[in-house]
DNA sequence: TTTATTATGTGACGTAAGTCACCTTTTTTC
DNA sequence: GAAAAAAGGTGACTTACGTCACATAATAAA
């Protein structure tokens, strides 16, 4: 066996439901869960990726670089989804066009790239899976570029901070200014002048490393 | 037969090779080849998707609709592509996301959305090629969103007329500054501005309803 | 030909956001 | 506890871009 009885327990409440059982069978024998700690990079740019990952528990950010160092946070991935971009990048063999990294601690299940092409032609329930989580993907690509193009600073600072809380599901958000500079594309300065007007407003409460929400 | 000799000589042309006898002859047989004017709306916001659309000839450009009615444009469709929203909409019986409007004449061929389900799990060849049309569209969605956030807008011009040029084929571009700055997501007193500086640095020359590029 | 309509040019001005400089406060390190 | 580092606050300034107002040129309609 590749995994625990605790972490196959984990993995049928997680994703369990997604599959039929033969399938699921398959993932818990070829699967392997791994453990990493807070802000660890799972996937970089450029990078050749060996396995697909499932998020088990905890979130991963998917980001992009511009040539001169600049990040851009595109999405975020949560329990129970996966990376659409790793799919393509196994079939196609191509190289990594996107970074991932843990937001917190995470549990992931990998499986290796071999048995997706397998599996797309096998099962139903997993093509259903795979262009579901494409869809997903794009659709909030296009909800990136709605913000970007059609938001101003504040709304998007204040839509970011709303993202943050959910996905951590605690209104307390731990970040510095500069962080969230980079994640929104924008300066510490921008970002700073921001929230002090929003704590003004009422809207948040902040303090060293840390955002509170009190007004959503 | 639902299409004629000469239009199965097309499909075959221009996406034959994708497709092995087999998955070529279903298509044959249910497909049917529709032609549509310039400037025509293919598929619009919100609305339910009937056919799967593969461009034979010409070209599409997909883009999103903000509340107030301000455009963006996300990316552009040519020959022997498909539309990937298109894909998920008909597995998920949901609404477009998007509008697809023709960009000049446009010869396409359309699949009933009952097929497509149908051949995931027959054809390795349908996969892939759907696999490959998500991926090409991420890429070109990300590719979108590093334009607007990374490059400012005399650059995103530039871009978006060699973009224009290499799909009409010609160095001459038929629009208007209105026009580009809907694509573009701009103002038309902007646009007209920096076309100026471009014609004073002789990268393009212009007329009424056109730009000529010079120096590429 | 005269009149409307559409496309484009341009100055003046407003605003969001980026940059620079420098400061204070909090935390870490030695 | 002193020194260094990190985080955050703030005024002054710049820049890209948008908006408004109005002028001119080209084309279509009457």
């Amino acid at each position: 066996m590749s995994v625990t009885e605790s972490q196959k327990q984990l993995i049928i409440n997680q994703i369990g439901f997604l599959f039929d059982e033969d399938l699921l069978k398959d993932i818990l024998s070829v699967g392997q869960v791994k453990q990493f700690e807070s802000d660890e990079i799972i996937i970089d740019v450029d990078q050749n990726i060996q396995f697909m990952p499932f998020i088990l528990d905890g979130s991963l950010k998917v980001s992009r670089e511009a040539e001169d160092g600049q990040e851009l946070l595109l999405y975020y991935i949560e329990s129970g989804e996966t990376c659409a971009f790793t799919l393509q990048c196994c079939v196609r063999e191509s190289r990594s066009e996107i970074r991932a990294t843990t937001l917190e601690q995470t549990t992931i299940l990998t499986i290796p790239i071999a048995k997706l092409h397998e599996w797309m032609g096998k099962y139903d329930t997993w093509r259903k899976f795979i262009l579901d989580s494409y869809h997903t993907r794009m659709t909030e690509l296009i909800e990136t570029i709605d913000a970007i193009a059609f938001l101003k600073l504040d709304q998007r600072l204040e839509n970011y901070l709303k993202d943050q809380a959910k996905l951590k599901g605690s209104l307390e958000i731990i970040a510095t200014h500069q962080q969230i500079a980079e994640d929104l594309h924008s300066s510490r300065v921008v970002i700073s002048r921001l929230l002090k007007q929003m704590e003004v407003k009422g809207l948040i409460q902040q303090g060293r490393n840390k955002i509170l929400l009190t007004s959503i």
